[in-house]
DNA sequence: CTTCATCATCGTAATTTTACGATTGATTCG
DNA sequence: CGAATCAATCGTAAAATTACGATGATGAAG
């Protein structure tokens, strides 16, 4: 064993869980605050601004583009990389689909 | 290496990416809808409604309780689980002020 | 007290993740 | 063309995650 046993749940859920494991990471968490932040793209400022190596963010931005999270586009000589708005879209609504079955603290434990 | 560098991120960085991380598995996904769906809390049921050893149940709830997702209390001879509302709000709190800070598709990429 | 039921923990194996140096690929500039 | 720059990929080591059987702890029932 060690590997996730995805057959046994949904896809919805195995999804979901995707997503949020793109972003479960504080490098990712930065990488996307930063690209929420500065509208226009970026790219390699990352390694400057973020203290990891090259080839450490180069991996961490493939993997928010493996999940569908962000695009990139060549720019010259550079990567320009941005949000996908239809992934985040969706991820937005489940999560917030999610959220909103809380029904409030009734009496329990 | 292989561990995570968590001392040259923001506190806030590495909080949002813990209880991501510990939402981002399908079990615990799960798990989570499981307890949401029944408002009343839950127990060993979880290991005969998915598809996994009660060991490993335990080890995911562990996982929830430790970021402070869940709580439990000792019910008789079973254990109930529910959301813990004070983790929960943080969490949908700091999630929407994620998303809310999307200016949408500003011509990019 | 003994047995049963429920859940946590231990120990362990397979797999994945994280991080980085080194190298490669592509594009711009001189 | 050759040099420089930027980013992806390769290879690899350390660590964390996932899963499960076996065992242990605790409370209920008889």
């Amino acid at each position: 064993m060690g590997y996730t046993k995805t057959e046994i749940f949904t896809d919805e859920q195995n999804q979901l869980a995707q997503l949020l494991k793109a972003m479960a990471h504080p490098a990712r968490i930065a990488i996307l605050q930063r690209i929420l932040a500065s509208n226009t793209c970026i790219c390699g400022d990352l390694v400057d601004e973020l203290g990891l190596a090259q080839a450490t963010i180069s991996q961490h931005l493939k993997e928010l583009k493996n999940a569908g999270i962000i695009q990139g586009t060549i720019e010259g000589v550079s990567i320009c990389y941005c949000i996908n708005p239809v992934t985040w879209k969706l991820l937005q609504n489940q999560l917030n689909y999610f959220f909103s079955s809380y029904k409030g603290e009734i009496n329990c434990c």
